[in-house]
DNA sequence: TTGAATAATGCATTCGATTTCAATTTAAAA
DNA sequence: TTTTAAATTGAAATCGAATGCATTATTCAA
């Protein structure tokens, strides 16, 4: 079924049956009618390729997700979606778990002639940038900021969040930390952990210990017994993600003997919902996320309509969750 | 950058450019080189879109999904994605929450001209499924059947996976059951839960109450709390999934007081990793989620490239996981 | 060396819609 | 009723690669 055959039911031209879909164009009500009638007659429904070839735009955006069972992901990828239906733009996923795969997939992109990318990576760097650049594709970093670089950025803060956690753990009475950091190849990892140790320097705790996991469950499990085998129990861990300090937790209690939070605080980053679950209650970071989701769409697409529009860094603020897993 | 701008600064034609790029047809190794140099002076790449409308495949596949918020979906929707990118296929992704945005969904999909579709979604009835026959497209249902017609499926065998598991409590000395389902309407909820209640009857276990959640955390906690304020702690808790079972150990120790396995059993479905949390070790049946991926992948793509190939429902086995969340 | 069979190549058409431009119709103003 | 401006309309070009067909170049056997 082709604009065609629409046009001879119809009686028109194949011109008029493609003004009458498209809003906003010269089309008379009389033709209009007739050309939707007999588009529902053959159960018409305009090619989407077809356009996309004419119009030089795909209606597409590229999600490129790395660790989908980071568990912030699976949501932000919902929100995401939603929000960009809700402006009849679909989602080309593509995962990434290797920077290795990174050409092929940027190769990927290009030839699928995308209106834009969401980037819920690690694996990119400025000269991954300057690549869309050139394309004239704008590119939505999600939590990652690129140094020397202008990009466009969705940010949790931070610096606020984190301050918030470490006022709350200090006035709680924990003295003795550690740091329980995401790998130093991370951004996000290399940032939260810093800022952390800022903010403990700030009440005058220094020399705070760091152990380095790779922000799964298991790796915090490990990195806290591997800890615990040569030192003594900190008073509180610092965790980078959720899923890190529920790992804690779990070896804490069942490795370690300790109650938490009475003999060891536990804090995370991020809100994931098995954080909220009773058995862990952690006391984090919650990243608005819904917020976010739509700050990066509303960013993205800004540029897709205008691309002269200048890279922009938007900052959204956490919010503290005080659970049950940290004294306080 | 076109076939055309290659071809000239070939020297070709750009019928010769373009079968450069396609494997497997009739170029001289002279020219094919001199192509493929001209192509990377000038960083050219075919363009996906125009390939799709004269061959008529897109090379996207598109992936519905319903509720990512069920923790079994990332990690399948990850695996998927990763099947089809090594058959070079992308990946459109849909959300549908809501029955009434099916009909929409559908529309773009059809102007999308997908070769070919996975649903991870119970809001798909039979007239759907041959509203895709009509167009011809395939489509590969996930953990769902459709009474009275045939269709492309991939489940897990409920049948094996409860019987181990109704078998291993029942041998743990466990005689007074409830079940925690998921809602009535969802076809993998009602399996689970008849296919359970079968089995226990066959071990002269009658008359088994039943409660109703959604599938979700919450709903677990919920629903045994309701059922407790009522009655007395059963023996055993069979969920219809993990995460409903997290939900109701999670409630059972800190709402009821409740020592879990000691006084309570309680037992998920999926193997969501969740579930292998040490805070729960959830006794459990695992669906095998790579084979099942691939396996979806497999059915479809067969379909894609040979249309008449007849509707195929493979089941694979799960496995039981013996945690410590059940007497056994 | 010649002829037949095969491989390589280019021309021109095609996919299905959008859009410019010129022609025509309609509406409004005089 | 005539003139002018505005709104509709259709013809034809366009997007960028794939491919059937006819032509030319190559290979191999005789």
């Amino acid at each position: 079924m082709t604009s065609y055959d629409v046009a001879r039911v119809a009686g028109v031209s194949q011109s008029a049956v493609s003004r009458a879909f498209r809003p906003g164009l010269s089309v008379s009500a009389k033709t209009k009618d007739k050309v939707m009638k007999a588009a529902k007659k053959l159960n018409y429904k305009p090619n989407a390729i077809a356009r996309m070839l004419i119009t030089q735009r795909s209606g597409m955006v590229a999600v490129i997700i790395s660790s989908i069972s980071n568990l912030i992901y699976p949501e932000l990828l919902s929100r995401i979606t939603d929000q960009l239906s809700s402006r009849d733009v679909r989602v080309l996923l593509f995962t990434l778990d290797e920077k290795e795969q990174l050409a092929e997939l940027l190769d990927q992109i290009w030839t699928f002639q995308v209106d834009g990318v969401i980037a819920l990576t690690a694996h990119f760097d400025h000269e991954d940038i300057a690549r869309f650049e050139e394309h004239n594709i704008p590119v939505v970093l999600y939590n990652r900021q690129v140094p020397d670089h202008p990009a466009n950025t969705v940010c949790v803060d931070h610096e606020q969040g984190l301050k918030q956690l470490v006022d709350l753990l200090v006035a709680g009475g924990n003295r003795r930390f550690l740091v329980l950091s995401g790998p130093t190849e991370s951004d996000v990892a290399n940032e939260r952990r810093i800022i952390a140790l800022r903010h403990l320097s700030r009440h005058g705790i220094d020399e705070v210990p760091v152990a380095y996991g790779d922000f799964s469950y298991q790796s915090g499990k490990d990195c806290f017994a591997r800890w615990m085998k040569d030192h003594d129990a900190p008073d509180a861990v610092i965790c980078s993600n959720d899923t890190m300090a529920i790992g804690c937790i779990d070896e804490a209690r069942d490795g370690q003997g300790l109650k938490v939070p009475e003999e060891l605080s536990v804090t995370g980053f991020d809100g994931i919902h098995a954080a909220f679950w009773t058995g862990y209650d952690l006391t984090t970071v919650r990243q608005p996320v819904n917020q976010m989701a739509k700050a990066a769409v509303d960013i993205l697409m800004e540029r897709v309509e205008n691309p002269t529009v200048p890279p922009e860094k938007r900052v959204l603020a956490g919010s503290l969750f005080k659970g049950s897993s940290a004294r306080s």
